[in-house]
Formats: structure tokens, C-alpha cells, sequence
RNA sequence: GCCCGGGUGGUGGAACUGGUAGACACAAGGGACUUAAAAUCCCUUGGAACUUGUUUCCGUGCGGGUUCGAUUCCCGCCCCGGGCACCA
């Protein structure tokens, strides 16, 4: 009977099905591990980075059963987002008839990969017992001052009319229609996502070990933690002051000049009615027009226009004239940057442009700096020299010291600035959880009402992909009561990022159906955290930062009693092919169901795991997945061909009458078991626990010939293939069990034990010991486990190579690594 | 510029904590089976040299160093990938 994938997995996905194989409870009698793959987006069909994804998952989760833990295995939908409006704009289909007939159509493609998933827990964001939740959130957020609205600038399309997320401008341009994307001001919704950048910084060091450093300092990259000092600037002449932040506040007998970005509110203020105005204006108004993309190269040309306007140094008490610049950042720091030419290359080159003072407050020690000859700004440490009481002192120590002296001047304060900023969630789009919030003309911006949840997302929508959110036009939408005063009110239209339905999706799976409340509190005690969490690494910041923020914040409001979500975190690589990453433009790309089709859902497994480490990318190699459909047909006949032999064979305990011929198989088997166990648990290394069970059936084939017909020789092949199909199990489960069947045996071996080594077996008892010469290998010695030094030296001294090398030197020296080499060392080199 | 990864045969990749570099697989070549092909099974396979051996020399991006011994540790470079970046 040939090996053939297609009926083999068709039976066994059908019985684990009928019998409920996948379905998970809580018990508090077993150890619980909640295994946790990226849900994906349903755009359609699954593609290679969903199989490789969730068949590392897979491995996990059902080694983790067999070793006995309690297995969380969920799946679900990240079902919001634009390329269903897309579709329907397209093709007229409404995007929640898309978005769930590919659900339906992608679900069955995942089972058909035979994946353990307890499919009643399956839930898509979309659903409206979903985001019920999420408005739920919202409100209590919103009443905690986690969420505000305020005007911002958004990127923003002319062509489209509509906001765009910084990931959908593609290097300035809008990623739809191509055209010059823009700052726009513009009402948002914000998370307080700052209020959280401490503890969500502190706490990576919680998660070291479990997650990729690699992500994890890309994650305090993001934070962008830097300490420094807040200084105040009076205004000349007029009331009011310019507060700025820097790191160097060592250097502020040196600030000349203020520079202010474009966007900076007091721009206005300080021009308004002088002869300035139309310069000044103009010149915000030209850069503001400039997009995102370019203002932040440091190609950028550094220009600026002078205010008019002066501010005073708080220390030195000098008139700093104030410009507009436009490479100040309006959200980093305060909007307006102390200029210190000497010391900072960009002021340096401002200031040789705009013929500014340059004043030199730092020098090397023994150096002496000259303004006037300097050809670009000193940033180093040094010494501080026109500072006033200061001079003299190290830089460094000069830090704390003015600080003090402006704090008790109250000019100042030392202060910690962060790069992240808060997580703008509004987007004008129609497929989204809709905001739950109303604009009363008399009461103002109100939540809606929390028994009145769910806002339902209305059908029946138009989707033109032009002007901006289509629930806009939906008068039965938009037309409310305020539910403080009862008035006619106006509903919000925007509707929320897709990234917060990610951001807690995962908690949900403890208690998916729970319908009055967002979790069962016992539930998600028993299950939460996930204890590993596979995904991809584009994910490294913004789905990992905001699912790290937002359990803080359900912690908060009392709903989880963790701090983290997820304990460990592995990052896959990329399923590449010809080099390159897979897209339709190349066509490059391998349809996972056509792989399925040829070769099996097990062999595609296989070859996933095998090509490559998990972390690494993987390069999709037609040959290769052949390879490994040969294996499994190797396996197959190995396993034919020998069960009539096996089937019914009592392997006794022990066997330990007499020599055994099939000694070497017996060793290999425990050594297999030892190598594979411990590459799964430890290493999560597939590809090499692949490799040694591959090295048992070769040593198979070599024997299976000519097994001699006694029972303690079959007894030793019978528990090598025996040991070789569990644990093949949860790399390939379809043809496993089937193996498992064929060897006589009932039963799933998703419920089998995994199995356990005999020490004794595993370990080697003749070694092979590498013998050098001054460090050069010169022979290999056959030896006994833990021989003797002596015995080792006697023996490679004997050996005749090593004589011709040593050639009658003196031996000064003899280094004896047991079980791993000895190294001769001789007078003479 | 700063911060993380990474660089090993024709290819994907192995090598635990410094101890025989190249496991396993792909590709290639040879053989067996077959009328033949496919499939299958077996063998060879880092490079070079010769005295063809339990042989020697070279070889893990490059140059140094530490060590009896370095793919592994240290210093200095080069290249590739990723993140952050006019961040004050």
C-alpha cells in the first residue's frame, strides 16, 4: 500500500473532528500553557507565512499535550480593516459579506493543514459581541482620562480625502492613489499612551530572556527614553515665555538664538500685526505644505525666518533673536529648541546661514576653541569656559549643577522627554468598531451610554473610496440623543484602528462566549498570560507595544491581574523565494493549497520546519518540499513493510538477556528521543530535531533487511519505529496516527505520552576521541566511555600517525578533555 | 550617526559551555532494479596535492590577538539585513 497524503489526512481530520480532539477546558488539576499564534487578517486565502506561522505553533502546542500540559490553542479573525472596503469599492460586495466568506473559506484551508486549534473558541473582531467590548473599554478609559480628543496634525490626502496611518504613506506618497500626502490639522481620538511609557519601558526588562533582544530594543528605541532639562525663556518686551527641552544643559551660556517649529502655536502670536507677518506666515505655510517624509531626511535643506521677536537667556541674560525653523519638530520635546551653535552641528550651520552669534561655552581640556575658526560645532565633553560661576567644571558635572541653579531661579527643571507619542485611533473609515461617543450641542462630546452598547457598525453602506467616512452619509447613524440631556445629538463617525481589536483579542480567547461581562474573571486567571506567543517580526512595535499598553490598562481598570501578556515571544521569519520576499509583481509566489494538492498537508509541514530555524527567514525551495514528501513515503514503507513483524509484540522491560545484535538501534532510538525532546523544549530548533529522527530511519533502512527473527531483536526495531511515529506526531499528525494504526495501536497520539529516554541508552558508552598533535588532529580513538587519562595517552601515543608527528620529541604536555580529545604536546614545533 | 541581528561547501542549513567544521537535506555524479523510463534502494560528494593514506596542506567575510586548541572569546575593519534618526 502506497503512501498518499490526500485520503490519509482527509480520514484523520474528519475523526478529530468528530471526536473533539482540539477542545480545551480549564482544570485546575493539570498545568495550563496557552500557545498563541498571530491571528491573520482574512483577505481571502492563507498564504506560506500563515502556514509556516501556525504550523510552528502547532508543533508546540501538541508536544506541550503530550507532555501533559493543559493546552490553550485558539484561533480567530482580525477581521476589521480597509481591504474590505477596498473589495467593495472594487466589486461592489459589502465588506461584511467578504470579510466572512473568507473566513469560511480560510478556516477550512486551516483545517485542512490539520492545525489543533479549539475552533470553539473562534471569534472574529468584527462581531459585534466583539467590539461591544472594545466601545465597553473605551468608555471606561475615557471616564479614567486615558482618552481624549484634540487637533492634530494627520497625514492627510488631497486625492482621497481622507486620513492616512503613518504605515500607509509610502515614502510621501499616498499608497492608493500615489499623490503627495500632506499635514493636515485634524480632530482625533487619542489613548494615553504616555501616560503608560515608564512602566512600559521598566517592564521590557521583565520580558528579557522570554522575547528577541532584537525586538525588544527596537521597542525602547520607540519609547525613546531621554533624560534632560526644561528651561524657560522670557519674552522681550512682550509678557509670556518660550519653554524648550534639552540634554545639554550644559551648554545654555552658549544658547543665541530660539529656534521655534512651524507648527508651534506662539508663531502666530508673536508675528501677529508686525511687518514680519507675510514673511513668517508664508514660510510655515511652505513648509507645512512639505510632507512628513521630506522634513525629517537629513537631506533636507535647513532654512528658517526670523520672528522679529527676542527672548532672554535665563542665565546670561542675553537677547536671543527667535526664528522659525524648519527642521524643528513640533511633537518631540516642547516645539522650540535652544540653539547652541558651538555645540550642536545643525544650530552651527543655522547660524553661519543667518549670520548668528556663535559663542564657544565648552572646550577639550587643553584646547582652546575659536568662534571665528571653527568649522563645525564641538558636541564632545569637555570643560566649560564663558559660563560664568560654571567655568571650569566638567561638562558632565555642569549638567546638574545649572539645572539646580534654574530651578532656583525658576527657570527650569530637569525633566525625562520620551520619543513615543500618544496613539491616535481615529480613522475615517466605515469598516471599523465605531467610536461610542456623541456630540451633544448643549452637554458637549459624551460617552454613549453603557447599557446602550453595542454601537453597532449599520450595513447597507455605500463605498465609494472617495470623501471621508461613509457613515457620514447615514442620517439614521449620525442622528442621536445625548444621553446626558436627552437633546439631539450627533453620533462620532470615525471609527477605531484595527490595532485595538489586536491589543486584547488574546484575553477574549479565555472566555470567548462570556456575554455579559468582557472576560470571566476565573478564566482568564487560570489562562492569562500566554505563555508563548509566535509571530511575525513586523509586528516587533506596534501590535507588541499596543497589546503590552492596553493590558496594562484593562489592569488597571480591573479586569486582568497581569502586568505583560505574553511571556515568551518568538519572532518567525519571512518565507522567501528566489531570494526574495514573495509577492504577485514577482511571481514568485507558492499557493500554500497547491503544495497541499501536490504533496500533503504533512509534507508541507515538514518542509516548513525543516527548511530553516523558526527565527530565520526561509527560502521556499520546490525541491525541498520534495524532499520531504520523499521522507514521509521512506517512512511509509519502512513502517509497511516491517508492522506485520511488530504488530502484537510485547516489548519487555528491560530486555537485558543476553547481547543484542540490534544493540546500536536500541542506543539511537533513546538518543533520538533524548535529542528531539530536547530540541523542542529548549531550542524550539524543528529543523534538527527533523534531522536526527531522519538519521533513525536511515539506520533503519541499513538493519531492516536482515532483523534477525528473535523477539528481543524485533522487540528493539518495534521500539524504535514506535518511538519514531509519537514523536513524529506533532510535526506530521495525519500520517502519524495513520502509522500508529497500522502498528496495531487505537487511540489518537495527540493523547499519547510523550515519550521518556533511558539514560543508560542514551548515553554513549564507546566514544570516539579526537587525538592532536600540537594542536593538529592526527588520529581517532575508539575508546570506552570516561577512560583514563593514562589509558588515553598510552593508547594515542601508540597510534602510528601520532609516533610519525611526535617524532621522538619530548611530550611536555598532555591536555585530556574526557570523552572529547587529548592534545600531545611536544618540545619542539 | 546610534542600536540590534547576520556572514560556514554548488544550495538550505549543523556544530551543547572554546575541543574531530560541514550532521540532516537539496542539487550533482555513479551503481543496482527495469526491455526502457519513472519510482525505489545503495554509494560518492569542501578545495588542493601526492607517495591514494588511519596521508598532507588549505578552509567558517578580512587583518590581528588570547589559548595546547577559536566558526565560538577579545581588538580593528569590510559586507548584508533590520530598527531609530535634523529627537534638541
Amino acid at each position: 500500500m502506497d503512501y498518499k497524503p490526500e485520503s490519509v489526512e482527509k480520514k484523520w481530520q474528519r475523526l478529530w473532528e468528530e471526536q473533539n480532539l482540539f477542545r480545551t477546558e480549564e482544570d485546575k488539576t493539570k498545568e495550563k500553557y496557552y500557545l498563541l499564534e498571530m491571528f491573520p487578517y482574512p483577505s481571502g486565502r492563507i498564504h506560506m507565512g500563515h502556514v509556516r506561522n501556525y504550523t510552528i505553533g502547532d508543533v508546540v502546542a501538541r508536544y506541550k499535550r503530550m507532555k501533559g500540559f493543559n493546552v490553550l490553542h485558539p484561533m480567530g479573525w482580525d477581521a476589521f480593516g480597509l481591504p474590505a472596503e477596498n473589495a467593495a469599492i472594487a466589486s461592489g460586495v459589502p465588506p461584511k459579506k467578504w470579510t466572512y466568506e473568507n473566513i469560511d473559506y480560510m478556516r477550512s484551508q486551516l483545517k485542512r493543514m490539520g492545525f489543533s486549534y479549539d475552533w470553539e473558541r473562534e471569534f472574529a473582531t468584527c462581531d459585534p459581541e466583539y467590539y461591544k467590548w472594545e466601545q465597553l473599554f473605551f468608555i471606561k478609559m475615557f471616564e479614567k482620562g486615558l482618552v481624549y480628543r484634540d487637533r492634530c496634525f494627520v497625514n492627510w490626502c488631497d486625492r482621497c480625502k481622507t486620513v492616512l496611518a503613518n504605515e500607509q504613506v509610502e515614502g510621501g506618497l499616498c499608497w492608493r492613489c500615489g499623490s503627495q500626502v500632506i499635514l493636515k490639522e485634524y480632530d482625533q481620538w487619542f489613548f494615553k499612551i504616555t501616560a503608560y511609557a515608564q512602566e512600559l519601558l521598566d517592564d521590557i526588562d521583565k520580558l528579557s530572556g522570554g522575547w528577541p533582544e532584537r525586538v525588544l530594543s527596537m521597542q525602547r528605541n520607540w519609547i525613546g527614553r531621554s533624560t534632560g532639562t526644561l528651561v524657560k525663556f522670557k519674552l522681550e518686551d512682550v509678557p509670556g515665555e518660550i519653554e524648550v527641552f534639552t540634554t545639554r544643559p550644559d551648554t545654555l551660556y552658549g544658547a543665541t538664538f530660539m529656534s521655534l517649529a512651524p507648527e508651534h502655536p506662539l508663531v502666530k502670536t508673536l508675528v501677529k500685526g508686525t511687518d514680519r507677518e507675510t514673511e513668517v506666515l508664508d514660510f510655515v505655510e511652505d513648509t507645512l505644505m512639505e510632507d512628513r517624509f521630506t522634513r525629517t531626511s537629513d537631506q533636507y535643506e535647513k532654512k528658517g525666518v526670523f520672528t522679529g521677536r527676542y527672548c532672554i537667556n535665563p542665565v546670561t541674560g542675553a537677547k536671543m533673536p527667535i526664528y522659525v525653523a524648519n527642521f524643528v519638530l513640533y511633537d518631540y520635546g516642547t516645539g522650540a529648541v535652544m540653539a547652541v551653535p558651538a555645540h550642536d552641528q545643525r544650530d552651527f550651520e543655522f547660524a553661519k546661514k543667518y549670520g548668528l552669534p556663535i559663542i564657544v561655552v565648552i572646550e577639550p581640556r587643553g584646547e582652546h576653541l575659536d568662534p571665528l575658526t571653527m568649522e563645525q560645532a564641538y558636541e564632545d565633553d569637555g570643560i566649560l569656559v564663558n559660563s560664568g560661576p560654571f567655568n571650569g567644571l566638567e561638562n558632565r558635572d555642569a549638567m546638574a549643577k545649572i539645572t539646580s541653579r534654574l530651578e532656583e531661579m525658576g527657570m527650569g527643571s530637569s525633566t525625562v522627554n520620551f520619543r513615543i507619542r500618544d496613539w491616535g485611533i481615529s480613522r475615517q473609515r466605515y469598516w471599523g468598531a465605531p467610536i461610542p461617543m456623541v456630540y451633544c450641542e448643549r452637554c458637549g462630546v459624551q460617552p454613549v451610554r453603557v447599557e446602550d452598547l453595542p454601537i453597532l457598525l449599520p450595513e447597507g453602506v455605500e463605498i465609494t473610496g472617495k470623501g471621508v467616512s461613509p457613515l457620514q452619509d447615514m442620517e439614521d447613524f449620525i442622528n442621536t440623543t445625548c444621553p446626558k440631556c436627552g437633546g439631539p445629538a450627533r453620533r462620532e463617525t470615525d471609527t477605531m484602528d484595527t490595532f485595538v481589536e489586536s491589543s486584547w483579542y488574546f484575553i477574549r480567547y479565555c472566555s470567548p462566549h462570556t456575554n455579559d461581562r468582557p472576560f470571566d474573571e476565573d478564566k482568564v486567571r487560570y489562562w492569562m498570560p500566554v505563555d508563548q506567543y509566535i509571530g511575525g517580526i513586523e509586528h516587533a512595535i506596534l501590535h507588541l507595544l499596543y497589546a503590552r499598553f492596553f493590558t496594562k490598562v484593562l489592569r488597571d481598570l480591573g479586569y486582568v491581574e497581569i502586568d505583560e501578556p505574553f511571556g515568551r515571544l518568538l519572532t518567525q521569519g519571512m518565507v522567501i523565494k528566489d531570494g526574495a520576499k514573495m509577492s504577485k509583481s514577482k511571481g514568485n509566489v507558492v499557493d500554500p493549497a497547491d503544495m497541499i494538492n501536490t504533496y500533503g498537508a504533512d509534507a508541507t509541514r515538514l518542509f516548513c520546519l525543516f527548511a530553516a530555524p523558526p527565527e530565520k527567514d526561509m527560502d521556499w525551495s520546490d525541491q525541498g518540499i520534495e524532499g520531504s514528501y520523499r521522507f514521509l513515503g521512506r517512512l511509509w514503507r519502512l513502517v509497511d513493510e516491517l508492522k506485520d513483524r511488530l504488530k502484537g509484540l510485547e516489548v519487555e522491560p528491560g530486555s537485558k538477556t543476553g547481547k543484542l545484535e540490534l544493540e546500536g538501534i536500541k542506543k539511537k532510538t533513546h538518543q533520538t528521543i533524548k535529542k528531539v525532546t530536547e530540541d523542542i523544549d529548549k531550542r524550539f530548533r524543528f529543523n534538527t530535531a527533523i534531522a536526527s529522527m531522519m538519521e533513525l530511519v536511515n539506520e533503519l533502512y541499513k538493519v531492516k533487511d536482515t532483523i534477525p527473527d528473535k523477539r528481543e531483536e524485533l522487540a528493539v526495531i518495534k521500539e524504535a519505529i514506535e518511538n519514531l511515529v509519537i514523536m513524529l506526531s506533532p510535526f506530521v499528525p495525519h500520517i502519524a496516527d495513520e502509522l500508529w494504526h497500522m502498528l496495531g495501536h487505537k487511540g489518537m497520539l495527540l493523547e499519547h505520552p510523550w515519550p521518556e529516554y533511558d539514560a543508560g541508552w542514551a548515553e554513549k558508552t564507546t566514544i570516539t576521541l579526537a587525538v592532536q598533535v600540537n594542536g593538529k588532529l592526527r588520529a581517532t580513538l575508539k575508546v570506552a566511555k570516561d577512560i583514563l587519562e593514562e589509558d588515553a595517552t598510552h593508547m594515542a601515543l601508540s597510534e602510528q600517525n601520532v609516533k610519525r608527528f611526535v617524532n621522538n620529541n619530548k611530550v611536555v604536555r598532555v591536555i585530556y578533555v574526557p570523552n572529547r580529545i587529548i592534545n600531545i604536546i611536544t618540545a619542539t614545533r
